[in-house]
DNA sequence: CTCGTGACTCCCG
DNA sequence: TCGGGAGCCACGA
């Protein structure tokens, strides 16, 4: 499946997150290649979810929090993650150690 | 080629 | 726990 770009690949393991699971810009960035391009990562999302079709709501930062601000889609990917069974605490963060995808449990 | 741009992350205080 | 500052990087114009 390994296309040639960053982004593609960026692309394709986003693609490969199941429902209910999540993973982090950096992580994604580093399964793609750059362990350092995780605001790369944000950035595809911004050029290519849609294009792409891409389950950008499974994508957050480092600390288990959704980095998009209020009103600015926060909402939103709450709301879809919840719907998958991703749950969040009184903090607004979620249990990486529980909810963090895996490359190797995909596989 | 150069420049601007982030849905990031790490480090400090 | 929270915020500011700096580093890092691929991509489009």
């Amino acid at each position: 499946m390994r296309r040639q770009g960053f982004t593609n690949q960026v692309i394709s393991i986003i693609h490969s997150i199941p429902p209910g699971r999540v993973s982090t810009y950096g992580m994604v960035a580093a399964m793609a290649g750059n362990s350092r391009a995780a605001r790369q990562v944000a950035r595809i999302l911004h050029s290519s979810s849609a294009r792409e079709d891409l389950p950008w709501h499974r994508v957050i930062n480092r600390q288990g929090r959704i980095s998009l601000p209020p009103f600015q889609g926060y909402e939103l990917q709450k709301s879809l993650l919840e719907a998958e069974g991703v749950v969040f605490d009184s903090g607004d963060r979620v249990e990486l150690a529980h909810v963090l995808w895996s490359p190797e449990s995909a596989e």
